[in-house]
DNA sequence: AAAAATATTTAGATTTGCCTAAATTTAAAT
DNA sequence: ATTTAAATTTAGGCAAATCTAAATATTTTT
């Protein structure tokens, strides 16, 4: 089974608005494509033929149980590549998304595998999002918005918001990235900013939109 | 400028046809591409108005100066992924050709500086055959069939005539490949075979066949 | 130089993916 | 429970890239 190009990013869209919503409506995803809700109608219909979708109109949208495979290998290699741009090439994750969109409709089992195979199979993209398997299997990893944590509790930072430069930017100036453990030491209720101990560096004070972008989970050091 | 795939594929069709003939015929490339003459004849008038082609009806075809430099990128594109895929990735050579025929069409100028600087700014891919640099130099290195070669020069390999699995599966049992040095011992007028002398191995009978598919240049030991 | 063969182009259709505008269904508001 | 608003679908069309069959040029043969 091969699918064109829009197919693939539809059914890729269908998946990342249906983590939200059981159903997906035909307005979403035109907003989400950049297109038009006839034009969804249209490709709902044909993807109903292959059926990769469960869909009957005007009641939304719902990936098959083949569907979703295919949606998971296509985030697989989208997740791939963009581990691959960022590791392998040195690209900064804000620039690989729009490289990444292309890359993963390139269409080679072979090169999945000997990409996953010479990245060292890795789990998770320079986002903290999880890369599928070849099964399609994702691995789970607690991601719990920091600001919710207590205070003192140690943790280690497992996502980011977004994808922005600016973000990025910020991040690296503060020298963090994912993986790295931190606690919070206190919050601010002036401005909603919050202290934070950042391993072996010195505590420093990061404004609340900042710690919003920030996902973790908590390390119990007695593993 | 951006082109389709479809564009990009005929202009490169083009360019390869024209290294043999200075005109490129609408049967040629029909042909090279698996498309019907009236296909082509379509594809044509439209890179006519696009200035990438000089075509006059009945009188095939010639890349202009631009549609040269699009060709260009577009091969640099393709060998710098076979490069990638065999000595980043472990391909064999003869699995290449098809991915890169599809990763050639990722359109992003900073994925191919980053990856070119990566593989450490090859000269020659897989084949032998040049990477075109960013401004489309190609580098210049002979390539004459070995059988041309008189006994007792020494050579090395700088081309294979084709990408067969089956050739590479011969010229992997001899040892054989890029930039390895030989030289002619003696030729059989039986079958045409050739004895030759691989660097530091015993010498070894190769037939005919295989031996046309070598391209060398001769070796001056004295630089 | 005319006839035959070959090459090329034109004409008219098809498929995919998209669009706009109008019609229809569903959901929300009075 | 109507009416109004919002969402969705249908209808009809468009552009890109392809095809087949017919028409037209060019080249080759006799």
């Amino acid at each position: 089974m091969n699918y064109s190009v829009a197919e693939e990013n539809y059914i890729k869209s269908v998946y990342h608005l249906q983590q939200q919503a059981d159903r997906v409506s035909t307005n979403h995803l035109a907003e989400a494509l950049h297109t038009q809700p006839a034009s969804v109608t249209d490709m709902m219909k044909k993807l109903l033929t292959k059926k990769l979708v469960h869909y009957e109109r005007y009641r939304g949208v719902k990936l098959s149980s083949n569907g979703k495979k295919v949606a998971l290998q296509i985030i697989r290699k989208h997740r791939l590549w963009e581990y691959f741009l960022v590791h392998t090439l040195g690209f900064g994750w804000e620039e690989v998304h729009e490289v990444a969109e292309q890359l993963e409709h390139v269409n080679s089992p072979k090169l999945i595998e000997h990409l996953d195979r010479f990245l060292g199979h890795p789990q998770f993209d320079p986002h903290g999002d999880p890369i599928p398997d070849q099964q399609g299997k994702i691995a789970f990893r607690e991601r719990l918005p920091l600001l919710d944590q207590p205070i003192g509790q140690s943790v280690e930072i497992t996502g980011v918001g977004n994808e922005s430069p600016s973000l990025l930017e910020m991040l690296k100036h503060h020298h963090i990235h994912l993986g790295i453990r931190l606690k919070i030491i206190r919050k601010f209720s002036f401005d909603g900013s919050v202290e934070v101990a950042i391993e072996t560096a010195q505590p420093v004070i990061i404004s609340k939109a900042l710690a919003d972008c920030l996902l973790v989970k908590w390390i119990s050091y007695e593993q």
